[in-house]
DNA sequence: TGCAATACTTACCAACTGGTAAGCATGGAA
DNA sequence: TTCCATGCTTACCAGTTGGTAAGTATTGCA
């Protein structure tokens, strides 16, 4: 079940970046986590739609990509905290114009936002 | 076949670049086409693995999506230029950085690069 | 008459992606 | 003894994506 991490033939560094960040899920996760250290549950609930099994896969394909880091507390009930990487900050840091390009395009085209609870 | 042209709603600006810009080969098409106007023939050469099928869908979708200008010139045999609209060439500009962090990820993890006539 | 060149168009199909829903493990509280 | 909370795991299924391969239209050339 759990794919191998992501690697080449790429084609360019675009390839190599979206293949990455490509999954309905993961930029959502990258841009949630930015806000801090999140626990499993916490994601769940920041991401409104999103399926567990979903989730889950793709903070393993995140992590297994050096982007997240994922802490286990042995308690019972489990805790689980999601952080971002020093990568997966970089990683932010050079989707942020595309983001602002993205605004742009939503201002242009009059595209409807979907309700988050935070998400910007 | 010809699918609308994307519209949200969207979560965040992210999401809403992402939309247009995924699709196996859409963003090797704009690389491309950063280069300047190419007919049909050409671009279908400049990406070695794309069929026919899928570089005519993405152009379609790009074209609907404001990013590429397409000319028809009626000569036969026939004749369609494709080039970059100043939509696409900002959003060129807002992929750079995700260019420059997936090439450094290239190196980091050693991926393999497919060989390509024109593309970096 | 038939083939070449170019830019598509279409039908069919396999693989991938993501959703639903149920189950598992643990220990403490009721 | 049953239920709760949490963080998964699994089986199954439908929709989407992209590939293959064949066909279309037009004119010039052999």
């Amino acid at each position: 079940m759990s794919s191998p991490p992501r690697s080449g033939p790429y084609i360019c560094g675009i390839d190599a970046a979206m293949d990455v960040v490509s999954g309905k899920w993961k930029s959502l996760i990258l841009w949630e986590l930015d806000g801090g250290t999140r626990r499993f549950g916490e994601l769940r609930r920041g991401l409104p739609g999103v399926s567990e099994k979903m989730l889950i896969q793709h903070l393993r394909e995140l992590e297994q990509d050096g982007l997240v880091h994922r802490e286990v507390y042995r308690e019972v009930p489990p805790r689980v905290e999601y952080s971002l990487t020093g990568l997966g900050r970089e990683l932010n840091a050079a989707l942020e114009p595309l983001a602002e390009w993205g605004r742009r395009r939503i201002e242009r085209i009059g595209a409807e936002r979907v309700e988050l609870s935070q998400a910007g």
